[in-house]
DNA sequence: TTTATTTTCGTGCACGTGCACGAAAATTTT
DNA sequence: AAAATTTTCGTGCACGTGCACGAAAATAAA
């Protein structure tokens, strides 16, 4: 059907044709109404037979609205895992920038649900025509998720998913599986009887937050090690983040301790907490594996501190996410697939440039 | 200086505070003469002031012209090397579409310079608004890269670059590195003693393409093993793709000959080619490594015949070209970094989903 | 039928830029 | 100084779509 007689076809082309005015024509391509059935279909149809497609350029220009493009967020230090969110969105913010569209980061406390229902107002003030939401709160995000299907305003999970289904898209990591990965990483070099243990560092306060996606990636793993090395201890340590030489301390009295344990791994992202004590304490037979692309954890990988990261490109995940929206708007363009999870990268010390 | 008080600023505020007619503003926004100095200093100074940015809706729209961005690559079947820069390359072209920008491919037989040169011919004639240009022939690319440059073509490299500067920028891999890469993860598991020797397997006509790229690769190889294995012997086999059957006979016959060895390497993307003689002929201290994401490769590393795949985004090449020129058209941006080599990916069977 | 109401539809302007045409100003030539 | 030439600049329309306004047509109420 296609006419591609290089003469592009215009919304006057369709009108001429159905023999109505270009008036009613944008109603029907616009699903406004006020248009009787016959005329419907027959504009339809020659639609179809000309195969038109709207000019972009002249719909953007005409249609004056400013599109705002919002992202709800933890407030965060430099080099933080939200950080590289961040830096993710405001990467798509500077693509998009020059196509009239402008982007808006709502900033909320990660310890206080309340400021995150403050920031969600906000946000929903702001009028977005799209919004890029990383569940944190869950009772409070399915709120705020909620107000924006009422409002007819697409929002795309990062990070992890509520169960709701009124997302426009998904840009996520399989968690599970990254975990699997994790274990065999580690053990790559391990013949199956010498595997002592393994010890899993983790942050003390994560248990506030009411969903920790890590845990998933925690279950991957255990279940790697009962597959393969079931006589292997998992050995747990909690740390605080906030307190670098307790860490150190706690890690020199496990290892002390357990002088045959060689093999350590964080869930999250923080495994650069390691690098004082690992840089202090060298091990030619250690093996650490870690998570995630932050600055920290690329150099300490670099400095031959941890042996393998394992990335799932967090800040690709709300650049997409913001890409995937702008689409919409612009083009009216829905993503190929609904639910996008991210591949999982491994980073080691020589594979690491250019990344 | 940056007037962000809502309203967009528009040639029209430029104009009529710097006392002329927006014609004269457009005379100097695109740099085409006929201003006086006088007025275009006072022009050039209104538009950093009013910090003025131009609508890019507006422009596109009001500029006729039928943008094409053409491609010139070797034929080529499906699930072949070129074929992921073809692919890469059309999935740019539907990406923008949408804005009124074609995509055009010119094709030649990579067995003929003489069509190379017909075909960059053609795309000549096409008198498109930006070229992706992966490297062939050499003399003749140059030639090409002459020939637009000329003409005021933007061009860009994928694959590998010649030594020209001309280029509006570059797409490629480094070869050396992935070489290096390599040997370190064919040889991960095995002790500096036992490794008895590794069988590099290589394409028979291959010399006949006057710059090979996989030569590099081949170096930072060579490089890994005599730093780390300096003992170890490299064999040199050359297969014709094809001829299937005597491949299968070749490896039958070379690994009879050398009982002791168990690691196998290809440089270039073909390393599916082993596939029969693998699946045929199991050996669970055998280590395949190979290059390239074709979907051969990726169902053989699911299988489990080959192990590791590095990835250099073949098709991201092409694509990540496309979608700079397009924005050098659109929004007369350019790329962050005129060079841009691309991460290599390690892809095993575990992390082979999503990719 | 006449009037009122609802449904359907056409007209025309605005969006901001590019560019052609020709006029005005400046400069050179006669 | 007048005419010819060159340089500089202003005017106005086109690009294709969205949308407001109000007219025409269809339907309902009187």
């Amino acid at each position: 059907m296609e006419e591609e007689n290089n003469k592009k076809i215009t919304i006057a082309d369709v009108a001429k044709l159905a023999g109505v005015s270009k008036g009613t024509v944008d109603r029907v391509l616009h699903d406004r109404g006020g248009v009787s059935r016959k005329s419907m279909e027959k504009i339809r149809q020659v639609i179809d037979e000309l195969g038109y497609e709207p000019n972009v350029y002249a719909s953007m220009l005409a249609m004056r609205k400013e599109h705002v493009i919002a992202c709800i967020l933890p407030d965060s230090i430099k080099d933080d895992y939200w950080y590289l969110v961040r830096e993710g969105f405001e990467k798509g913010g500077e693509n998009i920038a020059s196509m009239n569209i402008r982007t808006r980061i709502f900033l909320y406390d990660q310890y206080s649900p309340e400021s995150f229902r403050k920031a969600g107002m906000q946000l929903l003030e702001s009028n977005p025509s799209g919004v890029v939401l990383p569940p944190f709160f869950k009772n409070d995000t399915y709120t705020l998720a909620n107000a924006l299907s009422l409002r007819g305003i697409p929002y795309v999970y990062v990070d992890s998913k509520l169960e709701d289904d009124g997302h426009f898209a998904y840009y996520g990591m399989p968690m599970y599986k990254s975990g699997y990965l994790c274990a065999r990483l580690l053990t790559l070099r391990v013949p199956q009887k010498q595997l002592k243990g393994v010890l899993v560092v983790r942050i003390i306060r994560d248990k506030m937050r009411q969903s920790d996606p890590t845990l998933n990636r925690r279950s991957g793993f255990l279940d790697y090690m009962a597959e393969h090395y079931p006589s292997s201890d998992i050995h747990n340590l909690f740390i605080d983040p906030q307190a670098p030489k307790d860490t150190e301390r706690q890690l020199n009295t496990f290892f002390k301790a357990h002088p045959g344990i060689h093999h350590i791994v964080m869930f999250n992202s923080r495994v650069h907490l390691l690098s004082d004590y690992l840089s202090r304490n060298p091990d030619p037979d250690r093996v650490v594996v870690g998570f995630d692309n932050l600055e920290k954890n690329i150099s300490a990988l670099s400095s031959g501190l941890i042996n393998i990261l394992i990335c799932q490109h967090t800040d690709l995940q709300s650049y997409n996410a913001v890409m995937a929206l702008s689409d919409y708007i612009i083009k009216h363009k829905r993503p190929e697939r609904k639910d996008n999870f991210m591949h999982m990268d491994i980073l080691t010390s020589l594979n690491i440039d250019n990344y």
